[in-house]
DNA sequence: GCTGAGGATGATAGTCATTCTCATCTACGT
DNA sequence: ACGTAGATGAGAATGACTATCATCCTCAGC
């Protein structure tokens, strides 16, 4: 991978407290995982808990700072077990680490990402109507086509942050 | 990562015959490596090709196997140089592999991408105008808001393909 | 409360895509 | 032809991620 400058968390949660999930959240996490027997552990609900309360999908480092009971091999363990229940999604950039995010019939909050293209950083952002009915459509018509089962899409803006867009300024 | 079935090329050139760049892409190539002082060498110039006659974004193993001439090293090293210098995109999938593309205002053709999230594989589709121009709105509006310089965006539809869709209904 | 069995945990070792190293080669100006 | 800056390629090194396995929980049945 390039040689990404490592950045660690700073500020990751949306509120200065202890993490605590919405209980109506944990409820519908429990539910998916039952549907699988698989239990809502406390390291599992922790884990959650870290996602939920972050505004921006995170790195494992950042989800270790953030909670260091967490170990980091449960911390890879769950989260494959949680996204291929559906419950976490991985969004891959250029960084050297993947970060992952509550999925979003969960949180009830569609978005799309703006990506940093040197460091991988990554932040939210809400999309139009517009935008995602054309998305949708292109969906369908992509589905019609090819024979892809289509399940979710990913808009995301492609740049440089502020940091990285100095950097590469300075060295021009 | 995930253990992904290991593909290799099977029907990767857009036609049969020698790889051969457009004289206008090659050109086009040139110039922009003689801008920041780089040359187009033979090896450089034969990567090019393959991508130029891919129909699809490539793994490095692909690239490989499609002119075997070429060292893996130095695969990794021209695509690292070309894509710092806007010639090539690194397409980035859940699969094991980055894929590689030539960067469109080469080819002159934009377009998005069908990913598989199991396997990572990659397929090309062209979008509406509707939703191009909500993107380019989106895109507006979070350079103002963001402090990102946005450079180009992603329209990815993330599914199954039909292999991996099949294997996954076995499965259950 | 006690027991046992299936699953969860976490330290550590392993894997493998990608990057680095460096000896060698090539292309171009003089 | 010569020198030099850059390019090449084989192999070593790196590091994110995964597999292993001994140990720890959790909970149902007693």
């Amino acid at each position: 991978m390039t040689t990404t400058p490592r950045r660690r968390s700073e500020s990751v949660r949306r509120n200065g407290g202890e993490p605590a999930i919405d209980a109506d959240v944990r409820e519908r996490v429990r539910a998916r995982l039952a549907h699988s027997d698989q239990r809502l552990t406390n390291h599992r609900e922790r884990l959650i808990a870290v996602l939920a309360t972050a505004v921006k999908p995170l790195t494992i480092p950042e989800i270790g700072d953030a909670d260091p009971e967490l170990a980091v091999s449960s911390i890879y363990r769950n989260l494959t077990k949680l996204e291929e229940l559906g419950v976490v999604h991985r969004v891959v950039t250029a960084g050297d680490f993947a970060h992952y995010e509550l999925a979003e019939d969960l949180t009830e909050h569609h978005h799309h990402h703006i990506v940093c293209s040197r460091c991988g950083a990554v932040e939210d952002f809400e999309a139009s109507v517009k935008l995602e009915e054309a998305v949708r459509d292109a969906s369908r018509r992509v589905v019609r086509r090819s024979g892809f089962r289509i399940e979710r899409h990913v808009v995301d803006l492609i740049g440089l942050c502020t940091n990285c867009a100095s950097v590469i300024d300075r060295t021009r």
